[in-house]
DNA sequence: CGTTTTTGACCAGCGC
DNA sequence: GCGCTGGTCAAAAACG
């Protein structure tokens, strides 16, 4: 508790309360933090301050408004925002049976955004200077690091003074900086949901304050260094809480197998095979109203609306008035407004 | 037989 | 310094 209220800078915004329906509720929304910690143990559902939160210019908590805006983002921040899997399959392959009810919704801990929005969302871009920015080898860096800690323990038995030599030897303990994470609630009965992507699970703890572990994922891919953390919520055991770190490096597997093909449009897909670092149309096809999306998701088409605050016509207005070029989502957010008119 | 999951041990960071 | 906790490793087991 005093934890919570001494981490309490990162406030964890349920989305699963806008929906005055009741059901199958839905909402997003970004916020810049670099506290894990807000997934473990979230405090109480707000979504007044998540309104609150997107139109405060000195908020912390950037919305999705501010990124189509390009307000508080820039399209590094949003491309990153957005840079995480989301699970195609629910979409287009729904299990035959026991259709598990799916609502998805995301927060962005998009710390990175502010300090690292200099690093460019292309991480195939190559890198040829060895001084480049600590993140681009943290991969290597994090995990063979280590690995020779550990090696280096099992190798040597009386390596106690190697172990101070390194100690001594190490320079100023530069904190290690965190990769963006990104939260995903899910209303769903499966815990690792699928996103297209293949993990490999790597731990498994029990959360506290919880009766649901948390499960530590590892993107399978060579060389990419995305991982994710699936845990369920102990506030209603109904939701997951995915937690995705990083950027991948490759394309979407769901992308390149044409999995998700029959979901997405021309544009989109081109959008996926020329930008293989943004696999984030299955996450917005998800968002999206439409009439193919009727896999157990029931969005209702004024949620966006009612999460940001602002009207339909406003937010045409705005969106139509300035379209920087976002990429992708040039790509998505006229469909995405045009199925908001009657 | 290769890949993935499980699980206990270990490590680092943080608060007291 | 100690204890707690989150995160990771890696051997063994399970799986396909």
């Amino acid at each position: 508790m005093s934890n919570n209220e001494k981490k309490s800078s990162y406030h964890f915004y349920d989305p699963f309360d806008c929906n005055p329906h009741g059901f199958n509720r839905l909402g997003f929304n970004f916020f810049q933090d670099n506290n894990p910690s807000m997934y473990m143990n979230p405090p109480t559902p707000a979504v007044e301050n998540l309104q609150a939160a997107a139109f405060d210019p000195t908020s912390p908590y950037v919305s999705f408004t501010d990124c189509l805006h390009g307000n508080s983002m820039d399209y590094t921040s949003l491309s990153r925002a957005f840079d995480i899997s989301c699970s195609s399959s629910e979409i287009i392959t729904p299990p035959v049976d026991d259709t598990p009810k799916k609502t998805t919704a995301f927060a962005g801990d998009s710390a990175g955004a502010t300090e690292n929005n200099n690093n460019p969302s292309t991480p195939n871009s190559s890198v040829s200077s060895s001084s480049n920015e600590a993140g681009a080898d943290e991969d290597s860096g994090n995990q063979s690091n280590k690995k020779d800690k550990q090696q280096v323990k099992g190798q040597e038995d009386g390596d106690d003074d190697e172990k101070s030599k390194n100690k001594v030897n190490k320079p100023k303990k530069e904190k290690k900086q965190r990769e963006p994470r990104f939260a995903f609630l899910t209303k769903s009965e499966i815990d690792h949901l699928e996103d297209g992507y293949r993990w490999r699970k790597y731990g498994q703890k029990a959360v506290k304050n919880s009766p649901y572990p948390r499960s530590y994922y590892r993107c399978t891919s060579q060389k990419c260094t995305v991982k994710k953390r699936v845990e369920r919520s102990y506030q209603d055991p109904t939701v997951v809480i995915t937690t995705y770190e990083g950027q991948h490096n490759h394309q979407c597997p769901a992308t390149l197998r044409g999995n998700a093909a029959g979901m997405l449009s021309p544009s989109l897909l081109a959008s996926a095979s020329m930008r293989p670092t943004f696999p984030q149309e299955f996450l917005l096809s998800q968002f999206l109203p439409s009439a193919n999306n009727n896999q157990g998701v029931n969005i209702p088409s004024s949620m966006y609306y009612q999460n940001l605050n602002i009207s339909p016509q406003q937010q045409q207005q705005q969106l139509g008035n300035q379209v920087p070029d976002y990429g992708l989502l040039q790509d998505l957010v006229p469909s995405f407004i045009n199925r908001q008119q009657p």
